[in-house]
DNA sequence: TGACTCATGTCAGCATTCTGACATACGTTG
DNA sequence: CAACGTATGTCAGAATGCTGACATGAGTCA
């Protein structure tokens, strides 16, 4: 039923397996979100926000893995709806520090907690061993990816 | 430097850590394959079909993560540029088996091994044990998030 | 056979994200 | 101080992917 000796199986492969399970825990989070109104990038900054008040929009892009562009229009987009603030003027530079409204704050209470439950369902099964073991090996292939470990 | 009892600290969070890690290898597959004219879906789709011919718009889809929809634009493009073909008539049902062309397989040829060395610098740093043990784990994590694992 | 369910291919419209470009502000270096 | 490189916020246009919808074909079951 498989494909055999063709080389390179997809199904051996660890790239093509952390896509699979990147796409899932997309997709989990997706459905659990859908019905709070609100997009897995939508979260993700609000999310950014509790954790590091303050943080500008580029910052903000970087966490949420997105461009600074793509941050930038959800980013008028949440301030219009009143869930984020900006100041009008920016205090030094071009920096603009974004803070969550008690309305963001409130929007984000119940879609952390449908993420959180996700994130439980997924690590279901695993020791806590796997996990730090699941930690430390994927750290390493960050590190090796964005060749951090190069010079002498 | 960081924040410390804020709850759910993103940098301890292993949902995080796979988009992140999701991010950095897709990031990398997208600098080696733009030299070569590709993105990454587009060599998805290529990689799919060296690899089990004969796949259908809907079975590319769900190998690439994308809808069919996203995918039969796709395929209309590569056809059109002469990467793959398919029967003018379904020789059953509605469906329409793919294959490369031999253009195509020439242009995946270049594509293939580029992305294989960057899976590999991935890889580098880890010891076979590690590997295997993040595919036992990742395999694990796609089970529960797909709740496979109910009923009884 | 006929009704029902499901999967497929495809078209159209919309949402999201990206690339390109520009002006501005900071830090460093001469 | 002046020039340079870098980072930021933002606008505009293009690419990419998704949802919704429809018709068609296969399989199931009464």
């Amino acid at each position: 039923m498989s494909q055999e000796g063709v080389g390179v199986d997809l199904e051996t492969s660890l790239g093509y397996l952390l896509k699979e399970s990147s796409s899932a825990l997309r997709a989990a989070m997706e459905e659990v979100l859908r019905p709070l109104g609100m997009s897995v990038t939508h979260y993700s900054c609000l999310e950014l926000l509790a954790q590091r008040p303050g943080l500008s929009n580029s910052e903000l892009a970087r966490g949420a893995f997105v461009t600074r562009q793509t941050m930038n229009v959800l980013l008028q987009a949440l301030e219009r709806d009143g869930y984020v603030t900006r100041p009008a003027q920016p205090p030094v530079g071009k920096v603009l520090p974004t803070r969550l409204t008690p309305r963001g704050r409130r929007s984000l209470e119940k879609a952390s907690a449908a993420v959180r439950s996700v994130e439980a369902r997924m690590l279901a099964g695993l020791t806590e061993t796997e996990q730090s073991d699941a930690f430390r090996i994927l750290q390493r292939m960050i590190h090796s990816l964005r060749g951090d470990n190069e010079g002498a």
